[in-house]
DNA sequence: TCCGAACCTGTAAGAACTGACAGTTATTTC
DNA sequence: GAAATAACTGTCAGTTCTTACAGGTTCGGA
């Protein structure tokens, strides 16, 4: 297969400035290489329990509209897939085991009737719970096809970080989050204690402070934080990565 | 270059079950693909603000002296871009403007002392935190070898999934993280709304149950969770997972 | 039919947090 | 030298959480 205009992707996805840009690129490389359709579903959480769902297909609009109506991604296994891995699936490696087994089988047997005999699902993870999946299909299931299916999953795979790095570029400029505080040393300390669950006063006897000067951190933090009370304070910390392991 | 035993690499990622096979898998591809050293490292979040660190690496003794000598870890690109991205890095392409410029220059300086002239890193991320990369350094910077980096990217980057895939199953066979506990809807639901900092008594009246119940609720979900009050509840649940947005 | 799981509710005392009062000290920056 | 920032400390009233007491209903599986 020809993998010369791989460089030229990349650089179109970079330079892709709206979703529709995207969706041309990834059309365009899809097709090149060979493949009936793609699509690109991205979760980017917003808040603790809601996330933005961005999806960028070329899949027939018939099995789109049967996927919406049967609430297929409870049972869609690239789905799941993506959720717990990090390495790529082709679509023949499916297990029909398991409790959803039957579901799943009736689900990629429907899919077929709209055209997707074969495929590949490749997952992108980025920090904070991100996650997003390229698949890609094709019309045949020979030998053959799932041959160069497995051939061109490095290249996909790649493609498939270039084009979640500019979905995550646009939506961010767009400013979906809103942006984290900069917390001070001690804020953080105090904040980090509070989350393993210690009082005021346990968190003074920790940091050597008075357990007022422990209140008096909690509070700063807790309006940089633009909320009320410290569960809220912790859960806005952890979501927003203020807490997490520094490195080294 | 010859990819033809990339699938090979990817089964014997899949059989390693320890991370001295890992190393020899590592070893091997990286030498094939003409490669002088290799450093696969990660960061598997164990609890709030901690993380295992794993480094299995072929790099020069005299390097990774000096690398832990100066704490070059605050410093090394390579552990800046993985963490902000989702995309490969080839290291011509690393900035040294910015404020910490000429730290980088005299890093990267320092590196090719020991034979690392040129090299690319491929970041993988997974879900709740977790962040991997793959090191491959080049002893030449030839416009050659800047090339051949380059076309091997995407098989390095998929055989990195696959060996962050076997680090992870085996790190999580030693159990360094405890299993998260079920919850039941109503003590995720309780535990949610705590997060987003209501109060019982709020619980209540969104939910339509009485302000004890709710307590009830999160004394329940607390016992799971082995933790003593909310704010704890709240930090363990989050990092745990269990209250983020369900695929719907 | 009995059991467990999930769900629901009440009272009450003491511990912990929140918000508003009112400050001090040290360091850095303009 | 003034201003800003980070760190520190105290009291007090009111609110919320925590723990321990003692119950009830509903539903599905053994």
């Amino acid at each position: 297969m020809d993998f010369s205009k791989h460089p030229q992707y990349i650089e179109s996805f970079q330079r892709a400035d709206s979703i529709e840009e995207i969706h041309a690129v990834c059309g365009e490389l899809a097709g090149d290489l060979g493949f009936g359709g793609f699509l690109y579903g991205a979760r980017l959480p917003t808040s603790l329990a809601d996330a933005a769902t961005i999806i960028i297909t070329s899949y027939p609009e018939g099995w789109r509209e049967r996927y919406e109506e049967k609430r297929y991604i409870h049972v869609d296994p690239t789905i799941t897939h993506t959720h717990n891995n990090v390495t790529p699936l082709t679509w023949d490696r499916i297990s029909y085991s398991g409790k959803n087994g039957e579901k799943i089988r009736q689900f990629m047997n429907e899919a077929t009737e709209f055209g997707l005999h074969a495929g590949a699902t490749l997952p992108v993870h980025s920090g904070q719970g991100e996650a997003a999946m390229l698949n890609v299909f094709s019309d045949s299931s020979s030998n053959k096809e799932q041959q160069r299916i497995l051939s061109s999953l490095p290249h996909l795979q790649m493609l498939a970080t270039y084009a979640h790095e500019s979905v995550r570029r646009i939506i961010e400029i767009r400013e979906i989050a809103p942006a984290a505080p900069v917390l001070t040393t001690r804020e953080r300390e105090c904040l980090l204690w509070t989350a393993e669950g210690k009082t005021s006063w346990e968190i003074g006897q920790i940091l050597g402070i008075s357990e007022r000067t422990v209140i008096f951190h909690l509070q700063n933090a807790g309006d940089k934080l633009n909320v009320s009370n410290r569960r809220h304070a912790v859960a806005r910390a952890i979501s927003m990565g203020l807490l997490a392991p520094h490195i080294a």
